[in-house]
DNA sequence: CGGCAATTTGACTATCCTCAACAGGGGTGG
DNA sequence: CCACCCCTGTTGAGGATAGTCAAATTGCCG
């Protein structure tokens, strides 16, 4: 099912890079982007492992090569609120001081490109090139997160997980996302999250969240094939139930 | 020593300006304040009044001068969810492309500095200490909103109007705010917000944040003088409640 | 003093949560 | 290769929190 791309056995050099023209790297020409890569060095996390962990100080930043994270936010007694998900050529972690408000945890094999802040600071005040896509993309961010709180504070359960399963769509667009010719209107993701993680997402239960799967698979909306597998077969129907 | 006679008397000058040290503006030199003076100006907003609209193309920017502004979504079907506040030297707007993903009202009297989108672009561009202080006010913004994202996901109601109670304690700090100095522990806060935009913050019902308030002040944990005003009596319990 | 809007209060309901039991399926060891 | 087990997810029953609808009250402003 999955493409295995080569992979380079060494990741020293960003020509080689598979998000060198989707990061915020393509600010920088070839012998900026070489200060850069000096600075920094690439790792592989595994599936629950984290990079950043929550109210610690902010000691790296990195960029996502591969794979897919979760930023999350935790309250006193465990109860746990997604606050951001992260893709390849995204930006992770809090320039400029303070302290990270957010763990950040792979959800999937991942890959990162990592940076001490420190470093990443120093190098992004020299170009300014790079701070504008920073800023850009923070911009980006920063839309995205405000419209999810439109669904935590105003929407149903059903709505809820409508809106989620759009989402996903558009974001693994080209990814583990496929798209099957012969039914052009349907589309099949295999989600990076479990029922839980999901769960934490939306700000529902574990619980809400199945009946919810289960209900619009019964409408005829979404089918699942699999645990972590969704095929939306009713576009317009499942955008109606997104509110 | 220097001829004021050629400085002209009109509020143009941003040597005059309250924020001028506060908000991104504290980036710029003497002369490049006056370019970017040049190609902003004031402008004065009653409550409830709109500065952008939700869904417009980007077309200006500004820094509140003062007063205090929500940033407002809302569903198709009429429900509202702020996504955000905004106080004096506080940036306002989409830079850089794209439609503004909420609308931009009033809350109170306010004041501020509006520059066309296109223009401020230009200028940011050319000036990148300005751009590297709206990036770090960017990253600020998208902490606090995620923040927000715990308490609208996963907080009970009680726990979100305590949570609200005591970051308007924060924000207010040195405003409309006030220490009685024979009751250190305690302090009166004069709200910005109706009930109902209370409700907008918290993502509740107008009954239940009521219904909260009441029960607070039976508990003996803040006292309401009046509609807009809360006095807060015992921090502890506040920040107990708070989750 | 009256009118009006905002807020509070009350009664009832719905949605979602909690607790609990059950099912499925992927991996492991016999 | 198959049986078993454990983890994840599903389903069910009941309860609590917050929402809805409606009425009463407050306080602000002319």
């Amino acid at each position: 099912m999955q493409s295995r791309s080569q992979v380079p056995p060494i990741m020293s050099n960003c020509d080689l890079c598979v998000i060198r023209n989707h990061a915020i790297c393509a600010a920088l020409d070839a012998k900026e982007l070489e200060a850069l890569n000096a600075i920094g060095r690439t790792r592989s996390i595994v599936p629950g492992e984290s990079l950043i962990w929550e109210g610690e100080d902010s000691v790296l930043v990195a960029n996502v090569i591969e794979g897919v994270l979760k930023l999350s936010t935790n309250t006193e007694d465990g109860r746990e609120q997604i606050v951001g998900v992260v893709y390849p050529s995204d930006f992770i972690g809090r320039p400029f001081g303070g302290t990270t408000g957010h763990g950040v945890t792979a959800l999937t094999e991942a890959k990162v490109c990592v940076f001490s802040r420190r470093d990443f600071d120093a190098f992004a005040r020299e170009h300014p090139a790079l701070e504008h896509k920073l800023l850009e993309r923070t911009l980006g961010e920063l839309d995205r997160t405000r419209r999810w709180m439109l669904l935590l504070g105003r929407k149903s359960a059903s709505e809820r997980l409508a809106s989620f399963l759009l989402e996903m769509a558009e974001r693994l667009e080209g990814q583990g996302c496929a798209v099957d010719f012969d039914k052009p209107n349907q589309r099949r993701l295999t989600l990076p999250f479990s029922r839980q993680q999901i769960a934490d997402v939306l700000g529902l239960t574990i619980e809400t969240v199945s009946r919810q799967f289960t209900r619009l698979k019964q409408d005829g909306v979404i089918d699942l094939p699999s645990r972590r597998d969704v095929t939306i077969l009713d576009f317009a129907a499942l955008t109606a139930e997104a509110g």
